[in-house]
DNA sequence: ACTAAAAAAGACCGAAGGGTTTGTTAGTTC
DNA sequence: GAACTAACAAACCCTTCGGTCTTTTTTAGT
C-alpha cells in the first residue's frame, strides 16, 4: 500500500467514526481535518466532495459490520448456535462497536432518511441485506431440520434484528451495556422457545 | 391565547417537525424562518437561541408522545389489553405519526447522544420514563393476578420498546408500515405466551 | 542524485450558519 | 387619540461551512 492509500484509508477511517457519531451534517470538514492532521487540500486530493467521504465512509463502516457478523456465524456449525452467534455480534456492537458511537446501519438510517436521499438509500439496502441475511440462517435451519418447519422466517429475522438495534440505541443513550446484555438474553430464550425444535 | 403565545406554539410545532426529520444540525434557523413563515426577529423575540427552540419543540413532541400512550391506555380495562394498546401506540407512530418523522424521543437519542449534552439527557430521561411507564403496567397486571408471578416486568418492558423502536426504524427507511405491522403482531403473541396466564 | 509525478499545504472564495441590534408596525390602555 | 408595549421585520455581525486553486514538499523510479 503506497502512501496515497494509506492516506485515503485514513481519512476513511476518521472520519467513519466521526460521520456515525455526530451525523452527516454534525461533520464538518475541519472536524475531519482535525482528527486526520490534514489540511483541506490533503484530503480533497483523495476525494471531489464530502458526499464522496460520507459514501467511502459508510461502504467502510457496513463492510466490518457485515464482516464481524460472517466472521462470527462461521465459527458455528449449526444454525441455531448460528442465530445465538448473530445476536452475540449485536451486542457486541455495544460493548466493542466496529465504529464508534453504536451501529453505524441504523444511525445513518436514522440520520439521513429525511435528509439525504443517496446515504438513505444505501442505508435502506444495508438494512434490508441484513435482514434478508438472518432470514436466510433461519431458512437454512428449517432445511436441517434444526426449526420448526412453521417458523417464519422474515418475521423472526425483523423481529430479532429491530430488537437488538432498538436495544442497542437503549444502551447506547444511557451508556450502559447492561440493557442490551438483557435484550440479547431475551431474544435467545424467544428462539428456543419459538422457532427451536 | 394572545398572538404571542400563539405564534411560540406556532414556531414549537414547525420546529418540532423539522429537528425530528432533519436532526439538529440538519435544522436552521432558515428552515424554521421558512416554515413559520416568520423572520428571525420574530422568533428570537420568543426565544433567546436555537438551542431553547430545540428543547421546547422536544417537550412538546414528547408531551405528544406520552398522551397518545395515557390516551389509548386509559380506555382499556385490562392490563393485557393496556400492553395490546402500547403496541398499537408504536404502531401508529409509523402510520400516523404523532410528529414526522418517527418516534421523535429516539430520533433525537440518536442525534443527541454524541452531540448535544443537554439534548441527551432529556431523551435519556424520557426513554427511560417511557420504559418504566411500560414496566408498571406489566408490574400491575401481575398484582391483578392476570400476568405470570414470575414475568420480569423490566426485562418485558426493554424488549417491548426496543423491539417496536427497531421496528419503527427498519419501516421509516423502507417508507412502508408493514414491518411494523409484523412486529406489532409478533409482540402481541409474544406477551400472550409470555407474560399472560 | 536527479527528476517527474503524487501528495499535501495553505491561501482564498462565496454562501450559509447562528446570533444581535435597530427600526417599524399593530394592539392595548387610559 | 396619545402613550405605551408587545410583536415582528430587516439589516447586519462574525464565524464556519464546503469547495477551489496554486504552490510547496514528498515520494518513488531511474
Amino acid at each position: 500500500m503506497n502512501k496515497g492509500e494509506e492516506t485515503r484509508s485514513l481519512i476513511i477511517e476518521k472520519s467513519a467514526e466521526l460521520f456515525n457519531t455526530l451525523g452527516y451534517n454534525g461533520c464538518s470538514l475541519n472536524e475531519i481535518m482535525e482528527a486526520t492532521q490534514l489540511k483541506k487540500g490533503g484530503i480533497y486530493n483523495h476525494f471531489k466532495n464530502k458526499d464522496e467521504i460520507a459514501m467511502a465512509a459508510f461502504e467502510y463502516s457496513y463492510s466490518k459490520v457485515i464482516k464481524r457478523f460472517k466472521e462470527h456465524i462461521m465459527k458455528e456449525s449449526s444454525s441455531y448456535n448460528k442465530l445465538l452467534a448473530t445476536i452475540e455480534v449485536f451486542y457486541s456492537f455495544g460493548a466493542n462497536p466496529v465504529v464508534k458511537g453504536g451501529c453505524p446501519i441504523f444511525n445513518t438510517a436514522v440520520d439521513a432518511t429525511d435528509s439525504h436521499p443517496i446515504l438513505r438509500k444505501r442505508s435502506q439496502e444495508a438494512i434490508n441485506t441484513l435482514l434478508k441475511y438472518v432470514e436466510i440462517k433461519i431458512e437454512e435451519g428449517k432445511i436441517e431440520g434444526e426449526f420448526k418447519s412453521n417458523a417464519k422466517a422474515p418475521e423472526t429475522a425483523l423481529l430479532l434484528v429491530s430488537a437488538m438495534e432498538g436495544a442497542l440505541m437503549v444502551s447506547r443513550v444511557n451508556d450502559s451495556t447492561r440493557t442490551l446484555r438483557t435484550a440479547a438474553d431475551l431474544m435467545k430464550t424467544y428462539l428456543k422457545q419459538n422457532i427451536l425444535i
